[in-house]
DNA sequence: GCTCTTGAACTTCCATACAAGTGCATACTA
DNA sequence: TAGTATGCACTTGTATGGAAGTTCAAGAGC
């Protein structure tokens, strides 16, 4: 007797090209390895990645769509430069959803993911001390899922996850100091502590706290990296 | 002399055949005039609008993105049924946002803007009055797109409007009866009042209760219209 | 009657060719 | 020289054919 797998409930098993090159380049796009302004062509991705144009141009069309690439139709398509505007209103959405997760986190929290919330602190702190920036950068990621996910509310996560990749871009800027991180992770500390004990008003105010910190030290970047910006 | 008027600098003055696809599948799917559950087909849209597959797939991609189709690969395309779970998130995603809208709209509120609002509520009680709800919809929308554009937060309606959509497509199955609109008007009042009064509190609490009010109604239609919902 | 195979008819995904528009350099004209 | 065409090299947008995968039903074999 053979056990069959139900393969075809699985979502698939390989990414299709469009969503290969969409996950690439965004990251690039967010890290800055693909720079502010610079001019990007259908054709010239396709040849780089090895597919035909048309999963690029869904890739381009789904990357506009996230705001981080202007497409100008019959002349071309360029990396958005960074723009204080743009962040300082991805901060305000992101405050306004992140906010309303962390308050109905007071009110019903999945223990499991309070677990987890807290496991990811003291990752961080491991990460910090090491001075591992992109670890500590995915663990921050995961410690706000974490809190998504324990009040139930990933599809607002979702929401969150556009608007922080404008944020994210500006903060890949900053040069990372030795003790940069320590002051997040206690942020992170007091956002759970104020959620264990069910207090609405002080997990809102750390968590916007929270969030006004991680753009510290973006102020006067704008001059500093003038061709970046718009 | 013959004046040369920049047209090259307009966005465009004829959209797209995916971008008009996308829009009239979007209106025909939150209006309900394609159902939920319905099967559709690239080829099956190609042909009924005229044009290629290709633009028809670029239409696909985005509606999925926005969580009105489910793209199965190799095996179809269906409009995804209604959910009250996700009609719930789309409201507490809408309220967090609109939220922090009218809490920044008490602090700095354009009076250009101001004056369109009351000018859109005096025109709601007119379309009330006369039973129209299309109208009654559009200007409401107008309504909450005003205090974005005055609060000085487009960026953050951009997000709304992909929540909203899922509101809407589930009010769109209520019968409005003659006189279901007038407290919306008088909440649109209340949400206004409150802003020119620089009532923070007040003003965050009207949005709140309105945003529950615009799903009253809607309880139970998961069971009168089973087969709308998954 | 039941199980398994197989193939036809679909689907979405990708590659390729062509259409249409933009910008720029070059050459031509007054 | 200044101004104006004009053609070329590029861009994105669309059409179409085929590749890869899924579903389903008909039929062979037991």
């Amino acid at each position: 007797m053979t056990i069959v797998l139900p393969i075809q409930s699985l979502p698939r098993l390989q990414e299709s090209a469009a969503a290969r090159v969409e996950r690439e380049l965004r990251a690039g796009i967010i890290d800055l390895t693909i720079r502010p302004g610079e001019r990007l062509s259908e054709s010239e991705i396709a040849e780089r990645f090895q597919v035909s144009r048309q999963p690029v141009r869904e890739a381009f069309i789904a990357l506009m769509r996230q705001g981080l690439l202007d497409v100008q139709p019959q002349r071309g398509t360029v990396v958005v430069k960074l723009s204080v505007r743009r962040m300082l209103d991805a901060r305000f959405i992101r405050e306004a959803i992140e906010v309303a997760i962390v308050r109905r986190a007071c009110e019903r929290f999945d223990a499991h993911y309070r677990d987890r919330a807290a496991s990811l602190i003291a990752a961080q702190e491991t990460a910090a001390r090491a001075g591992d920036h992109a670890g500590f950068q995915r663990l921050d990621s995961l410690f706000h899922i974490a809190l998504a996910e324990g009040a139930d509310c990933m599809e607002a996560w979702t929401a969150v996850e556009m608007q922080k990749a404008h944020m994210d871009r500006v903060c890949a800027l900053t040069l990372h100091s030795p003790g940069s991180m320590d002051p997040l992770v206690a942020q992170h500390q007091a956002i759970l502590n104020a959620i264990e004990d069910g207090d609405a008003e002080r997990a809102v105010s750390a968590m916007s706290h929270h969030l006004s910190e991680i753009l510290r030290g973006v102020a006067g970047l704008d001059l500093t990296f003038a061709e970046l910006f718009e």
